[in-house]
RNA sequence: GGCGGCGUAGCCAAGUGGUUAAGGCAGGGGUCUGCAAAACCCCUAUGCAGCGGUUCAAAUCCGCUCGCCGCCUCCA
């Protein structure tokens, strides 16, 4: 299997660093808001590759983190009038509603933040010891950036070359580009004791401290959106290698191509986003997730209605072909061709474009195994278990009340017995008062059945 | 200024040196059907932003041009 790693910038054999379990850390939201569907595709992605390293055998651990405190969060909390702590609940339940909706398997464990303090302390105390780290007047921890020459690494960059912005300088940094580890506590904000005083984690340090505790001092897969690589990843690198003076810090690093709405980039501050639960009231999970794996999860995504609801088309197909009967007993329609394809294109860096088209082609053969009375059975639950692996849900709709299918059953018997009296436009009327009612109607040789269309 | 990405059919999107350029959606024509729906069959890029170059051979490598975008400040 080959994986693109952004650190050497080309796929690389992957190799965990224990035969049979996979250590991999995705960064998760900052909890002040609901989610997006960048988050979307950023997680729906990480669960395919997460699905698929599970379908090939390996044990995942999968860490994600909440950062659940921070400048967003207090200001948010301030804001509102409510406080932090409440504010970080709610979103962290609306965050896990999303994802469920969205089918994306749970981690094996959700960190948060301010629940890491102890292992944060400890690894900052080690950074000062080392001198990879100081204490400013104020009370602030911060990286010194040039102890670390290998600085820039996953971006290809030297400390050297970087832009020197200039931010406002209430800090008391030595460094422009030196970051913080720890905030000393500004009147009125959260705060935990610290050797240094009164303060709370910077951003960067909480997914040192949680990938080490969690999963040890180096993982195999370290994942996130493109925006994450420069400072955040960078970062990470920088505290974890002087802490723990191993290297390296995470053998593979992953990052998914950016979604843009039209032209320009869906982003918070921007204010463009298109909530998941929005999504959600439009398309399927299942279209959501295809319209995501059907481009390369590096690749920039643009939002389209168009391309979602040609999802939505190609996943009825699917549904279609599970329901494919065949003559059992008949010449088995054999799917191993296109399982080994998929495996090929997955194997090739996740390649979910290549692998759902495999999937489309053993959708057609089903049907036609199915139209020339050929035994589909085998290929039908070959179409299953790799549905699963990219994590399709192929679920009807949704549940119908007994009531409600006693109503359309009638109705179905209604027409049909026009059909039989060849009272065509009689019998088209019902259909009509069925297709009002979401109901579409297929006259099979098997007999009519009838399924929802929305 | 630095780092990086993209431009393939009406739309979405694989393919990154060599058989007829995947797949999905939409469209056209058939088969089936009372008509539909679903499904199946056939068709839909002599061409991959443009112009040069390297090569026996390029969408694929190199150069230039045009257009679009990301990061360098919080962001999946």
């Amino acid at each position: 299997m080959k994986i693109f790693n952004t650190l050497s910038g080309r796929k690389e054999e992957f190799v965990p660093l224990d035969k049979n379990g996979v250590k991999m850390y995705v960064c998760g939201v900052t909890v002040y808001d609901v989610c997006h569907f960048g988050h979307a595709l950023s997680y729906i992605s990480f669960d395919v590759i997460r699905r698929y390293l599970e379908y090939r055998g390996y044990n995942v651990k999968y860490v994600q983190n909440f950062t659940d405190i921070d400048d967003k969060i207090i200001n948010r909390s301030n804001e509102r009038g409510i406080p932090w702590r409440d504010l970080v609940e709610k979103y962290i339940s609306e965050f896990f509603a999303d994802m469920d909706a969205l089918n994306i398997k749970r981690a094996t464990i959700y960190p948060r933040a301010t629940e890491e303090i102890p292992m944060i302390i400890e690894v900052i105390k080690v950074l000062i010891e080392k001198k990879h780290a100081y204490v400013s007047t104020d009370g602030s921890v911060y990286f010194s950036v040039r102890s670390f020459p290998d600085y820039g690494k996953l971006t290809h960059q030297t400390a050297a070359e970087m832009r020197v912005t200039e931010t406002l300088q209430a800090e008391k940094k030595e460094d422009s580009l030196d970051f913080a580890l720890w905030k000393a506590a500004k009147p009125g904000e959260p705060f935990w004791p610290s050797p240094w005083g009164e303060g709370r984690p910077g951003w960067h340090i909480e997914c040192t401290a949680m990938s080490i505790h969690h999963l040890g001092r180096q993982l195999d897969i370290h994942g996130g959106g493109q925006d994450l690589m420069f400072p955040h990843h960078e970062n990470e690198i920088a505290q974890s290698e002087c802490y723990t003076g191993l290297q390296p810090f995470v053998r593979i690093w992953m990052h998914n191509g950016f979604l843009q709405l039209g032209a320009d980039k869906m982003s918070k501050s921007l204010g463009n986003l298109v909530t998941i639960k929005q999504a959600l009231e439009r398309n399927s999970a299942d279209a959501i997730r295809l319209f995501i794996v059907s481009s390369y999860y590096r690749m920039p995504l643009r939002y389209s209605l168009e391309a979602l609801d040609a999802a939505e088309a190609g996943i009825e197909r699917m549904k279609q072909a599970l329901k494919a009967e065949g003559k059992p007993g008949g010449t088995v329609v054999e799917p191993e061709q296109f399982k080994t394809r998929f495996i090929e294109a997955m194997d090739d860096d996740f390649n979910t474009p290549q692998a759902v088209a495999a999937l489309f082609d053993l959708v057609r053969e089903i049907n036609r195994g199915n139209e020339r009375g050929m035994d589909v059975g085998k290929a039908r639950d070959m179409l299953k278990e790799l549905t699963a692996v990219i994590g399709f849900t192929l679920q009807e709709k949704k549940a119908v009340s007994g009531e409600l299918v006693a109503k359309i059953e009638e109705l179905v018997e209604k027409r049909n017995g026009y059909r039989k009296a060849r009272e065509w436009k009689l019998a088209d009327e019902v259909r009509n008062q069925l297709k009002e009612m979401g109901i579409a109607i297929e006259d099979t040789p098997r007999g009519t059945t009838w399924k929802l269309t929305r």
